[in-house]
DNA sequence: AAACTTAATGAACAGTGTTCAGTAAATCAA
DNA sequence: TTGATTTACTGAACACTGTTCATTAAGTTT
């Protein structure tokens, strides 16, 4: 009989309404707001429910973490069509901005805060993270390949242009682009990023 | 009588211990273990007192950050015998690595956490970022002056210069270097940063 | 000596993450 | 169908958190 798959179902059902509750105010109010008691008020579960399907708080962020790596992955999946390996590098950088700049909460999450990393064991760390990085490795070996970048490692390229697009990210993220003239504010992430893929043009 | 400049010294000598206690115990354990009852039991008073001295638990590590501002001046201010602006900004940019590096509470403080920003009101906002930032800006339009960076406008270039630098230094700070081979993870920030000047250069 | 000022207290409030004994419902075995 | 067992969930309790405020005690002034 089926009354065990039934449960189980339902068992990740609870876990997805869970996450979802947690994602949305997350979104809505901020980390700090989004406590277990909120959480379980929202769903209308106890709070020691929520323990029963996730075994803190951190492992729920880490969770919301990994969604914000699946979104990325989307994300990064229309880029395959481009098949000159610097123009391709050249679009990760506009599209790693543009997530940064459209879902700071999820960014945040990826690249900033320390509490989902907490979840993470000496072993099995951070592995999205570490594709994530994989994949820019690779698109900077190809473009090593085809000439560019001479005599330069490529992962010393790719964790230059990472921290380059994740400073940007992280000073817009954090307030910290109030020192920038107001008459540039608005764009500088952009023109920053002209500047910078200059840079790499000419190396 | 200086009995009112004696209440003055007292007073004054409380808040900074208060700061100091703060600063220990955000050192030793943590933004998330810093709390007022912690910081109080250390000093020997009450909770109550730190309200006296502080407006609240946001204004505390706002002082914190000012210190950090401060140390991070008094360490650029031996920068100011370097004559060549390019050879300046390449010894700022070793040094706010340096800086980050070996200060990882302070800079953290100063350029990613969101709490001390809190304290400040729409109209005097970050000041000591904003003076650091212009120090770069000066530097960099003095190279532009030189022929450096031909056809850039000296606050995108700071902006760009500024952002590697705090990319490399919050990846390192936030553990997001698990990423890097083993061989390199030590050293990447170093690495990285002789990458980017060679990128610089050439521009 | 009385009045006033100041500094410090610590209990109280409303919140936090987390645990766990207890309950009630659903399922299984006889 | 009944009794035993498993399962899901609760909500009170614990030890914390930032912050406020009436009360107390000490110091200073008149």
């Amino acid at each position: 009989m089926g009354t065990k798959d039934r449960k189980e179902r339902e068992k990740e059902e609870l876990r997805e309404l869970i996450l979802r509750a947690a994602k949305d105010i997350f979104f809505e109010k901020g980390y700090a707001q989004t406590s277990i008691r909120n959480i379980a008020d929202r769903i209308e579960y106890s709070p020691g429910t929520i323990y029963l399907h996730y075994k803190d708080k951190d492992s729920i962020f880490h969770a919301l973490q990994q969604e914000g790596f699946k979104l990325l992955r989307q994300q990064f999946g229309v880029l395959q069509v481009v098949a000159d390996p610097f123009e391709r590098l050249k679009a990760m950088g506009r599209l790693y901005l543009k997530f940064a700049m459209e879902n700071p909460e999820y960014y945040d999450l990826m690249f900033v805060i320390r509490a989902p990393m907490n979840v993470l064991e000496e072993e099995a760390c951070w592995d999205e993270g570490q594709t994530a990085f994989n994949v820019l490795v690779n698109v900077v070996q190809e473009c090593v390949q085809q000439g560019h970048f001479k005599g330069h490692d490529a992962e010393e390229m790719a964790y230059v242009i990472w921290s380059t697009m994740h400073g940007m990210a992280t000073l817009s993220i954090r307030g910290r682009c109030r020192v920038i003239s107001d008459e540039k504010r608005e764009t500088i992430e952009i023109l920053g990023y002209e500047t910078f893929v200059q840079m790499l043009n000419c190396i």
